[in-house]
RNA sequence: GUAGAUAUAGCUCAGCUGGUUAGAGCGCCGGAUUGUGAUUCCGGAGGUCGUGGGUUCGAGCCCCAUUAUUUACCCCA
C-alpha cells in the first residue's frame, strides 16, 4: 500500500484551521473594501513569458513550470515525427530545453499578474484603478519556518496615479488589519528607493548598487561587522563604508532621521535629483541645504504629513528605516515591510511603488503602488502569540438525534423549520446509539441537542439539551425553535 | 543550490555501553449505563522501528547508501 502524502511545502487545512484562516481573510477583505478596492481574480496558470524576467534570476529559478500537454518531446503530424527537443538543446542545458517543453507556470505573486491584467484591459478600466486580490501563489523554494511552497497573498494595489495618498493609505490599511487581528505589537518599516540611491551616491557611486543594498538590508541581522565584511568582499573602500555607517546610524524619530540624512547628503555633495514642487520662488542662495531636494526624503516626509492629517496615531509603530532595501527589483519609490515583534517570523507584509511595471506588457508610464499580506505568516504569528479567538470551528447550533424511522420522519420537517429560522441544524444520519450521537455533538462542539424520541412524541414535545450546561428541558416544537433562534 | 538535525503505534514521544515477547501519554474500539457527551472505572485492538545493504552469535541502537521531513544560509510573504 502506498503511503499517502502531499508535496513538500504544502499543507491540508482542517475545519478548525479554515475557520481561523477565514477570520484573517475577513479582516483583510473588510479593510480593503473600506478603502475602496475591488476584488479581482486571475488564473493560477500564467504564460511563462509573463512571469519570467520579472523577479530576477533567483525568482526565475523559483518559478514552478508546467509541462506542456500531450507528448512534449516530439511533434507528430501525418505520421511524421519531429523531435521538439534536439540533442543540441540538451547539450546547451536547461535554459535551452525549458522553453521547448514548458510554456506555462504557476503564479509567483499577485503583482505581476495584476500588471498583465491592467495592460490587457486598459481600455475598459477606470483609472486610477484600485483592486485587491486574495489567491494562492507558488514558489519552488526550500520550505522552512514561515516559508511554504504554496501560500496565500492578499494584495491591494492602485495603478494610474502618483499620489502619495496611496502610500499613506497603505500604512493605514496595514495598521487597521494588524489591529483588527489583535497583532498590536508590530513595526511598519518604510524607506524609499530614492534614499537608497542617494546613499549610494553619497559613497561616491563605487561598486555595484545592488551589492550595497543587499548588504545593508542585512544590517539588523548580521550587524555592522557583518555588513562591513560583505562590502569589503564586494570591493567597497573603507572610506565609503565609514560614510555609509555615518548615514545609516542616524538616530532619532522619523522626522529627525529625514533631516539628518538630508544634511548628510548635502555634506557628501549628492546631486539633488528632483525639482522642488510648487511655485518656484527665489530661494536664499546662502543656504545650500534649503535648495537641496531629494525625491526620496521629501516623499517620505509627505507621506508622514498625510498620515497625520488622516488621523493616524500609531507613529510609534511606523519607522523610517534607511536600511530597508527589500528585494523585488521593480520597486522605484516608497518601500514597506511589516514585522510582528516578539515572534521569530519574517515579514508578514510588504510592498512599494513601481513606476513602470506595466511597461513590460506594452503599457508604459503607468505608476502603481501596492502591498501584500502573507496570510500564512499572519496565521503562524497569531498561533504563536495565542491570539486566535476561541471557537470550535463548527457552525452547527443544534443536532437532532435520530431514534427510529418515526423520529426520522418527524425530524425532517423540524430540521427544515430550524434552518428556515436561521438556525444551522443537522440531523444525525443514522439511528445510532444515543451515546454515539452525543459524542458526535460533543466532539464537533455543537452546543444543543434536540431529542424527539417515542416518549417526547407521545407527549407532543421535544427535549432540548444544552450540551455545555448539561441541562435539559421539555418544550413544544415552537418553543424549542424560538429558544434556538434567540440563543445565538 | 550549500550545511546540519530527525525518521519507533493514528498523534506526541521514551527506549540504558548492541542482549528475551519494543513501551508511555493522548486518541481509537468495547463494556460499566439497551434514552445521554465531556468526567470516572474496567477491558481491547493497533508497530516487518522510513527504505535497501553491511558489521555482529545477536541491530530500534553501530556503519554505508537512499528517500522523506525539518532547521539555517542564499533569497523571500
Amino acid at each position: 500500500m502506498e503511503k499517502p502524502s502531499i508535496p513538500q511545502g504544502t499543507r491540508d487545512f482542517g475545519p478548525a484551521q479554515v475557520a481561523r484562516r477565514q477570520h484573517i481573510f475577513g479582516v483583510i477583505r473588510r479593510t480593503f473594501e473600506q478603502f475602496g478596492y475591488a476584488p479581482i481574480e486571475t488564473p493560477t496558470l500564467e504564460n511563462l513569458s509573463v512571469l519570467t524576467g520579472k523577479y530576477g534570476d533567483e525568482g526565475d529559478q523559483l518559478l514552478f513550470k508546467v509541462l506542456n500537454s500531450g507528448n512534449f518531446l516530439v511533434k507528430e503530424r501525418r505520421g511524421e515525427i519531429t523531435p521538439l527537443v534536439t540533442a543540441d538543446d540538451l547539450a546547451q542545458g536547461p535554459r535551452a530545453v525549458l522553453p521547448k517543453i514548458a510554456e506555462k507556470g504557476l503564479r509567483y505573486d499577485l503583482t505581476v499578474p495584476f500588471a498583465r491584467y491592467v495592460a490587457m484591459n486598459r481600455a475598459t478600466l477606470t483609472f486610477p484603478f484600485k483592486r485587491y486580490q486574495m489567491q494562492p501563489v507558488w514558489r519552488a523554494d526550500r520550505p522552512q519556518r514561515g516559508r511554504y511552497r504554496e501560500f496565500w497573498q492578499c494584495d491591494a494595489d492602485v495603478v494610474g496615479t502618483d499620489s502619495l495618498l496611496c502610500e499613506a493609505e497603505i500604512v493605514l490599511m496595514m495598521a487597521q488589519v494588524l489591529n483588527g487581528l489583535g497583532l498590536v505589537d508590530f513595526t511598519i518599516k518604510i524607506n524609499h528607493r530614492g534614499v537608497l540611491r542617494n546613499i549610494y551616491q553619497a559613497l561616491g557611486s563605487e561598486g555595484k548598487e545592488t551589492d550595497l543594498f543587499v548588504a545593508i538590508d542585512k544590517l539588523d541581522k548580521i550587524g555592522r561587522d557583518g555588513v562591513t565584511k560583505e562590502l569589503l568582499e564586494k570591493g567597497f573602500s573603507d572610506a565609503a563604508i565609514d560614510t555609509l555607517f555615518e548615514l545609516l546610524t542616524v538616530g532619532g524619530g522619523y522626522a529627525k532621521k529625514l533631516q539628518r540624512l538630508l544634511a548628510g547628503f548635502v555634506t557628501a555633495g549628492v546631486e539633488p535629483d528632483s525639482q522642488r514642487p510648487g511655485p518656484q520662488e527665489p530661494t536664499d542662495e546662502a543656504d545650500d541645504s534649503a535648495d537641496a531636494y531629494y525625491r526620496g526624503l521629501n516623499e517620505l516626509a509627505a507621506v508622514r504629513d498625510l498620515l497625520q492629517a488622516s488621523g493616524f496615531t500609531q507613529f510609534n509603530r511606523l519607522e523610517f528605516d534607511p536600511t530597508l532595501a527589500r528585494g523585488l527589483s521593480y520597486y522605484t519609490g516608497c518601500i514597506f515591510e511589516v514585522k510582528i515583534n516578539n515572534v521569530a517570523m519574517g515579514s508578514v507584509s510588504g510592498g512599494g511603488r513601481y513606476d513602470n511595471l506595466t511597461g513590460a506588457f506594452g503599457l508604459p508610464d503607468v505608476s502603481g503602488v501596492g502591498f501584500s499580506f502573507g496570510v500564512d505568516r499572519l496565521y503562524d504569528c497569531l498561533e504563536e502569540l495565542e491570539l486566535f479567538p476561541a471557537g470550535t470551528g463548527t457552525l452547527t447550533r443544534v443536532l437532532l438525534a435520530q431514534f427510529d424511522a418515526a423520529s426520522l420522519a418527524a425530524g425532517l420537517p423540524l430540521l427544515a423549520q430550524l434552518r428556515a429560522a436561521g438556525v444551522p441544524a443537522e440531523l444525525y444520519p443514522d439511528a445510532a446509539k444515543l451515546k454515539k450521537q452525543f459524542q458526535y455533538a460533543d466532539q464537533k462542539g455543537i452546543p444543543y441537542l434536540l431529542l424527539a424520541g417515542p416518549d417526547e412524541r407521545a407527549a407532543g414535545q421535544v427535549k432540548l439539551r444544552d450540551m455545555r450546561a448539561g441541562q435539559e428541558q421539555l418544550l413544544s416544537v415552537a418553543e424549542a425553535v424560538a429558544v434556538l433562534s434567540q440563543a445565538q
